[in-house]
RNA sequence: GGGCGAAUAGCUCAGCUGGGAGAGCGCCUGCCUUACAAGCAGGAUGUCGGGGGUUCGAGCCCCUCUUCGCCCACCA
């Protein structure tokens, strides 16, 4: 009936073999029709430009956890896959790919660039999306989306048109941060800032009708080409006589006025600060307030531009060293001093960042994120861990309005079109060949494309149909739960938050769930620079996607970054393979075994078997509610545990009586309780475990064809009553076999020493349970004789160990090493006093006793008692041992 | 300048509402016991970062200090 396994799990023959056979059936596929209750992810889509890395695969390994999860509990899973279009990523990699052929996009035209990008996409995009197959993702691929799909790209004009309508999106001239190698504007969040070592240069700012200088203090020399006014505080004594007075701005010699300001502290630098409008963002605002000119001195690639005179055509770097060396030749230098400070750079390409004037395009994100706000402060969405909810309140209240225009083709283009007659802007969701004011023809579209992050704010409607009012949204959004790193917290999640509540009239998740960070074994970022990045698709190669997930699993414990390293994946390929083993031993036993015999009220289960299937029941409920608390780490930790340390160390072996043995009622009973637990515990496994326990459950006997894994219910229990009694039974064996053990262990009696064991009990019904179970015992104990009884006569020469209220001794007159057991005993007893002493000094401490819980009181009693009685066995095995020595010395 | 997090066994980390400190890996000892040497059995290992406080009782709560890490922020 049941197929071989081979003797070691080798992960590549089966894997892509059990996810074509999922995907051909469409085990993964969503129903929207299906009444079940619906359980629905959409995927962070990654960068079409992206290649799997450690941060999606522990990101889409849960999301595939809890997916396969559900969809065994009973619910009609969604998960929505797809990729993003990647605005300024992709156009790079486009870009560089035309530099390689000595073209640059002006050349293709605007068209022939766009269609060049989307036929790098048909050719080498998306290859993220088979990797993701790789790691098991069970996404609905059938309903894989792209942020420049027509449908989405619908929802976004959709959504432009209708916030423009409202008002909240708007069109300004103002100070931006401009990325000079890519060419476009950036949002706020798309700058990282990063310290960095530099200068403050002291320039000293001649006055106008006098021989006295102002020093004013910069790290940026350069911009004073730009500069319209020096500023000082309002209140500053040494310059209250200068304030409206006129320097004289060197070089450039335009005459600017000294104006005060409540932004300049007079504590730093020299208390005045040489005012560049056009490229600070203080000195914006300032110029905003005193109305003062916003001289441009850079152009589009950073360099100087016809503003800056002779300086036109330099580099920042350049025009740096040269103006300071101009001054310094002037004797307008006064002193440069270190200075570190925070540069900004663009997050795509690392160029500094210049705030540049320009128009750009905003929404005004206020009112959206109210609304976003109070539902995270009502608990439409919960974030979790909550420690989250803070960062996401701090950055909601702080909000600034979003500049979404991006000066670069690939992308969705702006709905706008400039009239060249009366120069207004229509806004429309048809493209338009007229103005709409003046109904002229001469109407041109903006040039501009949206930031990538606006068309991943409405990822959860957009792939769902939306603007249409399809029964994929009416079924799945909003979607139960988001899976993602904090990383995007502000660029995505945030605004997803904010799109969906506008446009939906509800929250796109219930939960959010964010997960730490993958670093290396040191704690650093993984970066291709650093040379420590691991790659996932090599792990999978080398250890299988199965000990993979297990093991990012396993680490994800809440709130707390990951330390990868491959020895632990190693170390986890074990416990698949022991999974795989332990299935091994199942078949080979369950060969005659047809589980449509399984009955279990017609049978009397051993102590051994009515403790397996209790602890399975009680795992099933713990992985359960771990995974309900998105506590992956603790699923794991449960699973392991109950697979190897009892159902392997345990159960197995005391299976393997009943199994071998001729008594065929308990070989059944054996084998019932042997397949009912393996089949179960394949299915808790399988959210973490797809490809090994998808193996083994069709090897299983009883045949399931063209029937998967995932599609049998996530186990709740075994819906078996066991007995309390057998249990506790069950628990005592263990205790005693322990006992024995530790024995063989610590006086080195090998195991093919056979030895014979006396139990002496403390009642009859003990005696009784012991003799019910003896087999079991000596079978795993390796015990040749054992004899239980109570005030049983002691040998002489016997080695004492104590198990519970069971004193345990092994005679071994003659072999007994005497010296070797009074160590052992020895220690022991050592071991044991610290408990007497422990609990006498607690339980003789009155206020203890007063205050304490009854429940934690008469717990410490019986620790004592215990204690002091183990303490008595082994001192008085001591005594003896000790005497029989003596003898022996003086014979 | 704000905010967040971390410090527990040699390493990587768990530890729920306070009741005698845990796991995995590594280490030591003994075993090729017919599922598994990617294994089995046994064993050792901790002033839970320092100091103070609350409590009958603190890894856990409060204060404080130290050392790391991260996020946000316009001090020239």
């Amino acid at each position: 009936m049941s197929m071989q396994l081979p003797k070691a799990y080798d992960p590549a023959l089966i894997e892509q073999k059990w996810f074509d056979i999922w995907e051909q059936r469409g085990d993964f596929r969503a129903d929207e029709h299906s009444g079940r209750p619906a359980y629905s992810i959409v995927i962070p889509p990654p960068n079409v430009t992206g290649v799997l890395h450690m941060g999606h695969a522990l990101n889409n390994s849960l999301q595939d956890i809890l997916c396969r999860w559900k969809r065994m509990s009973g619910y009609e899973v969604l998960w929505m896959p797809g990729t993003d279009h990647a605005g300024i990523a992709t156009q790079n990699v486009v870009e560089k790919q035309l530099h390689a052929e000595n073209l640059d996009r002006h050349e293709l035209g605007r068209e022939g660039f766009v269609q060049r990008v989307w036929q790098w996409r048909e050719e080498s995009g998306g290859q993220i999306i088979n990797q993701l197959k790789r790691l098991g993702a069970s996404c609905d691929w059938e309903r894989e989306r792209f942020t420049m799909d027509d449908g989405l790209s619908r929802a976004v004009r959709e959504v432009f048109v209708r916030l423009y309508q409202d008002g909240l999106i708007y069109r300004d001239n103002r100070l931006i941060n401009w990325c000079p190698r890519c060419h476009t504007a950036l949002s706020d969040l798309e700058v990282e800032h990063e310290d960095k070592k530099g200068s403050i240069w002291h320039l000293r700012y001649p006055l106008v009708g006098s021989d006295r200088y102002l020093v004013v203090a910069t790290t940026r020399p350069e911009t004073m080409l730009g500069d319209s006014a020096v500023a000082v505080a309002p209140d500053d004594e040494r310059y209250r006589d200068l304030i409206g007075a006129t320097v004289l701005l060197p070089l450039v010699n335009r005459e600017i006025p000294v104006i005060a300001d409540e932004y300049v502290d007079s504590e730093f630098g020299s208390g005045a600060v040489k005012m560049t409008p056009a490229h600070d963002f203080n000195d914006f605002a300032v110029g905003k307030r005193h109305d003062l000119d916003f001289i441009n001195v850079l152009d589009e690639s950073g360099r100087i531009n016809e503003n800056g005179g002779s300086y036109q055509g330099l580099s920042t770097v350049d025009a740096r060293s040269q103006v300071v060396a101009d001054l310094d030749k002037l004797g307008l230098l006064e002193k440069v001093e270190d200075h570190v400070h925070a540069v900004g750079e663009c997050y795509r390409c690392h160029a500094v960042i210049e705030p540049y004037m320009s128009k750009q395009w905003y929404v005004a994100v206020k009112p959206l994120a109210e609304q976003a706000i109070n539902a995270v402060e009502s608990g439409q969405t919960a974030i979790v861990p909550r420690q989250w909810e803070k960062t996401y309140f701090e950055w909601m209240n702080n909000i600034q309005d979003w500049c979404i225009s991006r000066q670069i083709w690939w992308g969705h283009r702006i709905p706008a079109w400039f009239c060249s007659d009366c120069d207004k802007i229509s806004v429309s969701l048809e493209d338009i060949t007229s103005c709409e004011h003046c109904g002229s023809q001469t109407v041109e579209q903006e040039s501009d494309v949206l930031d990538t992050w606006f068309s991943s704010a409405l990822w959860p409607f957009s792939t769902m149909g939306w603007p249409d009012r399809t029964r994929t949204l009416e079924t799945f959004y909003p979607t139960s739960c988001l899976v993602t790193g904090f990383d995007i917290l502000f660029f995505w999640v945030a605004r997803m938050m904010m799109m969906g509540l506008r446009f939906m009239d509800d929250v796109p998740f219930k939960e959010v769930y964010i997960h730490a960070l993958v670093r290396d074994a040191q704690g650093q970022k993984m970066s291709k620079s650093k040379g420590n990045v691991i790659d996932p698709l090599t792990v999978i190669d080398e250890y299988g996607a199965d000990a993979f997930r297990f093991t990012l699993c396993a680490f994800a414990a809440m709130g707390r970054d990951i330390r990868l390293s491959t020895e632990r994946i190693g170390g986890y390929r074990h416990f698949v393979n022991k999974l795989w083993n332990a299935s091994r031993f199942a078949l080979l036993n369950l060969e005659d075994f047809d589980p449509v015999n399984i009955d279990f009220s017609s049978v009397e289960l051993a102590p051994a078997e009515q403790w397996i299937l209790h602890r399975y029941d009680q795992t099933a409920v713990q992985m359960n509610r771990a995974l309900a608390d998105y506590k992956f780490n603790d699923a794991a930790a449960v699973l392991y545990a109950f697979t190897w340390h009892e159902f392997c160390d345990w159960y197995i072996e005391l299976s393997k009586q009943p199994l071998y043995g001729d008594d065929s009622a308990a070989r059944h009973s054996a084998q019932m309780v042997l397949f009912t637990v393996l089949e179960g515990l394949l299915r808790l496994a399988h959210p973490i475990l797809p490809f090994v326990t998808e193996e083994i459950w069709q090897a299983l006997p009883g045949g399931r064809p063209n029937k998967s894994i995932m599609m049998a219910s996530f186990p709740a229990g075994s819906g078996i009553t066991t007995d309390q009694k057998a249990v506790a039974d069950m628990e005592m064996l263990m205790t005693i076999v322990t006992a024995v053990r530790n024995v063989r262990g610590e006086l080195d009696l090998p195991p093919g020493r056979k030895i014979n064991v006396l139990l002496n009990c403390k009642d009859d019904a003990t005696v009784t349970t012991i003799r019910a179970q003896q087999a079991a015992i000596c079978s795993l104990a390796r015990v040749e004789e054992l004899v239980a009884g109570v005030d049983i006569d002691r040998p002489q020469e016997v080695a004492t160990q104590v198990a519970g209220d069971i004193d345990v001794l092994i005679p071994l007159a003659g072999v007994i090493d005497l010296v070797e057991e009074e160590a052992r005993l020895q220690k022991e007893i050592d071991k044991v006093q610290k408990d007497v002493d422990f609990f006498t000094r607690k339980l003789g401490n009155e206020k203890f006793v007063q205050n304490a819980p009854k429940q934690v009181l008469e717990k410490d009693r019986a620790k004592l008692a215990v204690a002091q009685d183990k303490s008595k066995t082994l001192q008085q095995s001591l005594e003896k041992i000790v005497a029989l020595q003596r003898v022996a010395a003086e014979s």
